[in-house]
DNA sequence: CGAACCCTTGATACGCTTCAACAAGAGTGG
DNA sequence: CCACTCTTGTTGAAGCGTATCAAGGGTTCG
């Protein structure tokens, strides 16, 4: 496991010149935390806290109600969160690409863990020990804010995740979760990067739900569905649809 | 507007002593920020940026797509979260009793509010300006981790909310409801505090299907239905039905 | 080539909504 | 004080949306 190397030079570093602390820094790490970088001094100090674990398909992350202490984020891969039924099957609810946060919030509160995370493609995982990070935030205002901007924007996701299962339909929020996950150079393409089902999981409807509503879709004109390619054909009517 | 009156004592008090400083905290406030009370320097600087506002029923709070500047807290009463359809009408969607925090996430973002909040009963509300809180959360640790604290709540909330919405049919939603809004004293008591109707709203179902469920429970004797009081008869059957 | 997936399609079933009618209180004005 | 209206909750009948179950086709991989 490739952690234990990052770990002792974290370690041998000690109060080390900026070049030796750059070694515990990590390709990738940025973009878990987001632009604007991290200050060099930033660096230094979450550095020698962080840790990488490398996990493959089907591994679990955490499990439901293990306690938390650390912040866990997706460097690189995908994890599904959700709920683990009993033998291999798994309940997904929700599906985090790296890089972003997996759970932001469980760590703080010490209670545990509300979810199960399991890896859906082979997946970096990082993990900042919230009682390392509480004295940097006292240090470094620009962390403490990015921490807050990240909270917050998780609260304003689940907010919205949680309008489009009350108020819209199936059909509805399929279209917008189109019209959001069109990739972000050719605006008119979605290319799928998770299997149809784990999509489904995702709006909350089955598979086969899934598959009548893109053919409804499609032969609405609004898309063309070809494989694992869709091509949105009018993102007008698209949005009409998706805006309540 | 009695904001003014408490206003004026913050500015003449100046650099003042404790005595004169107490005159701008309000009693309630402590509850919004929950325990362990805040330190006495904690309400000297959080004193002059807090604002209250008293608004009756039907009032709009604040409205979606406005532009956060501030937290928003309910110290009394009761707001409605949802999205204002035309006219009158309001599709609720969460409601906020206070003392709580009624959007802890959109003014750090500042990127507006995402629904509209209406007052349900009159209601007092606490408005902390995010540019003003900033700085106290470098001098004050306690408060920055009461911050961190209360959105991670607010995260696993909503997180919990996203998964029942996905998982649970009404029946559960509704023995789940129960449950957790049993009066604290007499565990075995339901009362009301809002119409019904606006239970049904925040269980994302239809009031006929509200009366339809809890005729459905009192005929299999899991509870008693008395008006706005609901006894729990059959704890155990009902977290049977609430748990998946 | 068969086995194991994944997706699709069809038939049917069920949960919840919608619409409509009605009963029971609360407030209002003659 | 009673008739009137408004609001809230309840009940019934019908319909829509989505799940479930079952079967078949397309890939990929050993």
């Amino acid at each position: 496991m490739d952690t234990a190397s990052v770990k002792s030079i974290a370690r041998s570093s000690g109060a080390s010149n900026s070049h030796r602390a750059l070694e515990v820094w990590m390709p990738g790490w940025d973009a878990v935390f987001g632009p604007p970088r991290l200050s060099e001094a930033e660096r230094q100090a979450l550095g020698p806290l962080l840790r990488t674990r490398r996990l493959m398909v089907g591994e679990a992350v955490f499990q439901r109600g293990q306690s938390a202490s650390h912040l866990v984020a997706v460097v690189e891969g995908a994890v599904g969160l959700g709920v683990a039924t009993e033998g291999p099957a798994f309940q997904l609810e929700r599906n985090v690409h790296g890089p972003a946060w997996l759970d932001i919030s469980s760590a703080w509160l010490g209670s545990g863990h509300v979810q199960d995370a399991r890896v859906l493609h082979a997946a970096t995982l990082l993990e900042l020990p919230v009682d390392g990070l509480r004295p940097l935030l006292g240090r470094f205002p620009d962390l403490r804010e990015r921490m807050m901007l990240a909270m917050a924007r998780a609260v304003q996701n689940l907010t919205g995740t949680t309008h489009d299962l009350m108020a819209k339909d199936a059909q509805k929020r399929l279209a917008s979760w189109l019209l959001t996950h069109r990739s972000p150079s050719a605006g008119h393409d979605v290319a799928l990067k998770e299997r149809k089902r784990e999509v489904a999981a995702q709006l909350a409807i089955t598979p086969e739900t899934l598959s009548r509503l893109l053919r409804q879709l499609m032969s609405a004109g609004l898309i063309e569905v070809k494989g694992y390619t869709i091509r949105l054909l009018n993102l007008g009517a698209l949005q009409t649809l998706a805006h309540d």
